[in-house]
DNA sequence: GAGTCTCCTTTTGGATCCAGATTCGCGGTG
DNA sequence: CACCGCGAATCTGGATCCAAAAGGAGACTC
């Protein structure tokens, strides 16, 4: 049995984890004893993990200072929003005409759980339940499901790599907070999926293309407005 | 005087220059104990600066085997002018309407220089002079120069982070080798310029966006035309 | 003679140790 | 009372040390 993995990566893909769901906030500053002592190791492989971390962007080094988890501005998550965007209409574009019967029916299967949780969601927000986020992660997890059959198809990994590290900038529990204003985001996304797959099932890679970049594009003018109307709201650390 | 920058990151910062400029070529592994002796450091640091260099995607580890630095596939090498034709193609976009006479006027004087290093190179592809490769790189800066014009003007970071490292994966080393073939890039690279310089003049943020695109992707087409000439070709080390 | 087992070398991953930088509190000074 | 300087506590960056894994050479077996 060997370890196939080193402890640094390890730390650094629980931390990565914990970063992009909101776990750890923003500015937390992340001490290396602490982290040694939670995860029962010496500095040595947490600070490389932490340096990992800062090479993707996620945390940031003030010498003999400590690393930083980073805020991210709303001018960087516009732009990630943009990202995303450019390269996930070029993945549909890309995967449209390599589409199987196989693959679409795989769509229709996340699409209609992705409808079903949209339905649940809805309910939920209007109830005005403020339940747990289970079910918004599922959601979530559902809607990257329906991309990711795209960028499966698509077969680009770099492409779905960065596009994927931008998707993370989108910070779940921030907006989860939220949810009762997204309603129109639930039932917007929802529908524009559907356009997509019906673009892709009618082989017009173009229109598939223009769809799905507006997805993404009116997902980030709604989650503006969200945050616009939360205003700036106050965070708990919940960490530390 | 304090010290402002970490030896991990110094380390890190040669380490990238060299494998992108193909000083250090793919599949070479890298001991710790060399690279800590030649940055007359400890293995401590060059483990962290490598660490880095894996979260980038330049090198990969191979737990208790060691570092190799990754080897570009075709395929990574298409995908990467892929994602640079969207992103430089948005921000040739968000950039057209910001663009000040200033801004226009830098784009001139840069692009000037680049049509001299064109013909320059252009001159001596034809004139078969296997010179020293300062003549390609200098011309490769000054298209560089030319795009990162419009990257200022555009204010977004992140995408400019994102198209500079997929830039990166573009070995100069391995295309200078057949520079003798690439008269047809030089020249439609210069043309092409004055195309997308001209668009932004007049305004038409939607023509330059498309000549951005386009302007990438015929890069990767005469490319891999290159590539493909070229072969399997052999690579010296030069190192180790 | 080919294959395998063993032992030794090399190298990595991780732990521990040390020097320097930052922070903070406390007392002195104007 | 505000301010400055000094020293201890804390934390980081880097060096050194150690155990374990991978690789390789030689002996041993069939």
């Amino acid at each position: 049995m060997t370890t196939l993995s080193t402890k640094a990566d390890d730390i650094a893909r629980v931390l990565e984890d914990e970063i992009v769901g909101g776990l750890i906030p923003p500015d937390t500053v992340l001490r290396q004893e602490m982290l040694s002592e939670r995860f029962d190791v010496s500095r040595t492989p947490v600070r490389e993990a932490l340096r990992r971390l800062a090479a993707l962007g996620l945390v940031s080094f003030e010498p003999n200072r400590g690393v930083r988890v980073r805020s991210i501005s709303a001018h960087e998550l516009h732009e990630a929003f943009l990202v995303r965007a450019e390269l996930e209409a070029l993945a549909t574009e890309v995967a449209t005409p390599k589409m199987t019967p196989d693959d679409l029916a795989e769509m229709d299967a996340v699409e209609r759980r992705f409808g079903e949780l949209t339905l649940e969601l809805r309910d939920q927000a209007r109830s005005g339940v403020t339940g747990d986020a289970t079910l918004f992660v599922e959601w979530m997890q559902a809607n990257y499901a329906f991309h990711d059959v795209i960028y499966r198809v698509a077969e680009l990994p770099l492409v779905e790599r960065i596009a994927k590290s931008a998707r993370r900038t989108f910070i779940g529990d921030r907006v989860w907070r939220a949810r009762a204003e997204l309603d129109q985001l639930y039932a917007k996304n929802d529908l524009q999926h559907r356009a997509i797959r019906e673009a892709i099932g009618a082989g017009s890679a173009t229109a598939a293309r223009a769809l799905a970049r507006e997805h993404v594009l009116s997902s980030n003018t709604l989650i503006e407005v969200v945050l616009e109307t939360l205003g700036a709201s106050g965070r708990e650390p919940g960490w530390g």
